[in-house]
Formats: C-alpha cells, structure tokens, sequence
DNA sequence: GCACCTGTCGTACTAAGTACGAGACTGTAT
DNA sequence: ATACAGTCTCGTACTTAGTACGACAGGTGC
C-alpha cells in the first residue's frame, strides 16, 4: 500500500481533531444528520473509517465537538451598551446559525458535555444580564426565557419542510386534505386564513415574540423607566 | 394458544397497533428513545422482531405514533372562560407530561406527520385564543409565543441529567472544576450564587416565564383592562 | 541500521432495521 | 369434518453502522 500520491506539499493536508469535526459538520449540512456516520464522515475525509478513531474516542464525542463549533459561531452580546440591543442582535444570530445547520437545534440542548465555545457564550449572556442591571436572580429568569424562546422558536422554525413562503403553504394546502373542517373548524380557518395568505412567513413571528419578552424584562429592571420590580403599572 | 372469539381467556392479548406504540412508549420510558428497538420492542411484547411489522410499516411510522400518543396526554385548553388559566393549565399539565417522558420533547418538534391526537391539541389551543379574542393574526403571534417557550423549556428541563434539587447542584460543582473562574467569571458567579444555592429549581423558572408572556399578550387584547393594542399603559 | 512512535487502515464482530417468504392459526363454506 | 383463505407470527438472512484489535508504513532519534 503505496500512499505516495504526490510530492507537493499542497494536498496531503493531516487530519487533525478540528479537520474531523468541520468535516462532521459539512457532511450533517449536506444531508442532515442522519446521514452523519463514521463511514460517511471518513469518506468526506478521504480516509478509511477507522482513521477517525485517532482524533476523536467515539461517535458521541463527534456530536459533542460539533454543538461546541455551532455555539461557537454566535455572535456573543456585549456587556454595556443597549442591553435589548445586545439581546436582539445575539438572538438574530443564534437563528441565523440554526437555520444554516437544521440538525443542530435539537442536539444542541440534548448534549451535555458543554465545551469552550458554549461555555464562553453562556458566559457572555450572563455578563450582558448582569450588566444591564439584573441581580443574579433577575437573570437566570431573564436566561431562561430568552433561550427556551429562541431555542424553541428556532426548534419549530427548523422543523419545518423547506423553507420559504410558497413551500409551506403548499404543505398546508395539502395537509388541509387530511383533515375535515368539521373536525378542526380552528385549524381549518387558521390555515386558510393565515398559513395560506400570500407572503406568510412563520419566520417574522420571531422578533414580536422576543419583543414582547424583552419589553416584560425590562419591566422588572429598576431604572428603565418602569416600576418597580414585582409591581406592574397597571392591574 | 387458543384465540377464541368472545367468551373466556383474557391471557393471550392479540397484538394490535395500540399495543405496539404503548409499549414503544413503555420501552422508550425506561430507558431513552436509543433503547427503543424494534427488537427491545418485541421483546417487551413477548413477541419476535418481525411481528411488529405487522402493524407499522417501519420505525419511523412507530416515532410518529407514539409523539401522537403524547399529545393525547396533554389537557386541552377550553374555549371561553378564562384564557390565562386555561393556557396556565395547559401548560402546566404539557410540562408535566414532557417530564415522565424525557425521550419526547426533541421527537414532538422534528417529526412532521401529525397525528389525529395533535391536531386536535392545535385545533384546541386556536380555538381557545380565538375565543378570548384575539384575531388570527394575534393567534399566530400567540400560540408561537406560547409553545416556543413551553418545548424550548421543556428541552432544557429534560436535558438535565437528573431531576430534583441537589443533583442538580452537584453537577455543577462538578462541573465549575472543568473552568476557571478567570476565563468565565459570570458563570462562576451564576453557578456559585443560584445554582448552588439550596433550595435551586430550575423548573420554578416557568411560571416567571410564562405569566410574563401571557401578561405581554393580554396587554395586546382591547378589552382586558389594558390599553389598546400597540400602546403600554406606562412609558 | 534499529527500536520506536504516530498515524492509517484491514479485518471482523456486534447491534439494529427490515425484505422475503414459510408456517401456524382461525373462521367460513362445503 | 374438511378444505380453503385470510390473518398473524416468526425464521432466515441481507445491509448498514459503530468500533475493538492489531498490522503496517513512514518518520525520528540513537
């Protein structure tokens, strides 16, 4: 077995740990993760399978390195400045990101092994939080609610088919065949008169619902020009 | 062996399709969605492998039905009445189900095909947000809200490793050795002075959460006591 | 030249999904 | 009863995937 293939030093690039999970990453991209095997991965490699086994234990700590690579492509918030801002800006990335690799959202929250990059972003929101003003409780509510939102949203958003407007009402027209109208009368009209509207997006629900959490926190932030924390202004 | 029709012997219970995705559920309680095979599912049938396939065509249709058998657990809103309650119940009794099965919350948003007990879990929550008046528009906005945040909650919920308080705190004790307090200084804080705390939670977040979002969305119904839609009784 | 380390790969075992078709059982018509 | 036909169950076996084990090649220091 000759691995000659060629003097110059411009193709035989060494694999490495982060060639690996890069490739892990294309191959998921390409045809979802599923499709994401050692075999696979090896060919995407252009090596045999059992080369992978040298940079990474197993095919777990594959799925954990590439949620570290997807976290790592966040754009973090700042601590100081517009804190709302910061929020917005972070969140539209993070979905930005989500939809660019579909399989990541579920796997994102079903990991555990947290590496650098998570751990780093995690970190940042609660500096941004904190610096806004937050007390260490305040944020963890805060926390909680932004990401379950936005990783929920982003859940949903990835869920579905294809995306772009005509796609998705061309599923709903046909999931309408399924099922009557006097059965769903709700799920009928919603889907006619909304789902199906020309220019619906499900994607621009996004920034009403994060507003609307963003304004509520606000609410319970001192001075931001609302009461007090725990009492509303109008009841 | 004896199968007669209508009269004695209640021992041999025939395999049906109901039976097959009840045991999935079974399987898939006891030990994660990656211990349900279909060979670990005949077995808990007491039957052999290619009996299942009597009754579904493949794996996937047995994933499709069980996601469908765990919607059918959820409480359905009711239409009239008190909204926020009604989506407070929901919600609540949503939650509780997706904690005794942790397997499902990933499963419920990545399979596509709908079952009868689904749509009639959407068709209840339409329902029940029209009849508290919002319009079709504030109904999309809301029940995208609304469920974002419950199955993106409900994702971390489970991905914790263990349920209850000190578990909770012991995991990250055990993890604040892994990162140093200079390179995550909020996280270390975040974990030493919440997390670690007695008495830490995490899934008391919710109803912080939850409330806020349904105040938010009942500011935007017209005659709730709040103000008109797009304006905040204080600014 | 030689022992040695590192990276790559050949072989092969195990687990899992499932196609194919045989065989067993049950109710029904003769 | 007997034979048939439909229904259900299962034995066998093929395919794909994860990965243990150890061989082998090329480079490195002595």
């Amino acid at each position: 077995m000759v691995r000659s293939a060629g003097n110059g030093a411009a193709e035989r690039v060494p694999l490495s740990r982060d060639r690996v999970l890069r490739a892990a990453v294309a191959v998921a991209d390409a045809g979802g993760i599923a499709a994401l095997t050692i075999r696979s991965l090896a060919t995407e490699l252009g090596v045999k399978p059992m080369s992978v086994y040298h940079y990474v234990a197993n095919k777990d700590e594959i799925l954990d390195g590439i949620v570290d690579l997807v976290f790592g492509e966040f754009e973090l918030p700042a601590a100081g400045g517009d804190w709302r801002q910061e929020m917005r800006r972070r969140a539209a990335s993070a979905r930005r990101v989500l939809r660019s690799h579909p399989w990541a959202t579920p796997l994102l929250q079903s990991r555990l092994n947290a590496g650098p990059a998570t751990l780093r972003h995690h970190n940042a929101m609660l500096g941004a939080l904190r610096a806004a003003g937050f007390s260490v409780e305040q944020t963890a509510h805060a926390f909680a609610l932004i990401d379950s939102y936005l990783y929920g949203f982003a859940m949903s958003e990835t869920a579905l088919p294809i995306h772009g407007p005509e796609s998705v009402a061309d599923l709903a027209g046909s999931m309408m065949q399924r099922f009557s109208a006097e059965e769903y009368p709700h799920l009928v009209e919603f889907t006619m008169e909304h789902i199906m509207q020309p220019g619906y997006d499900f994607g621009a629900e996004f920034d009403f619902g994060l507003d609307l959490i963003l304004d509520g926190l606000a609410r319970s932030l001192p001075a931001d020009g609302a009461a007090a924390p725990g009492v509303r202004p109008v009841e």
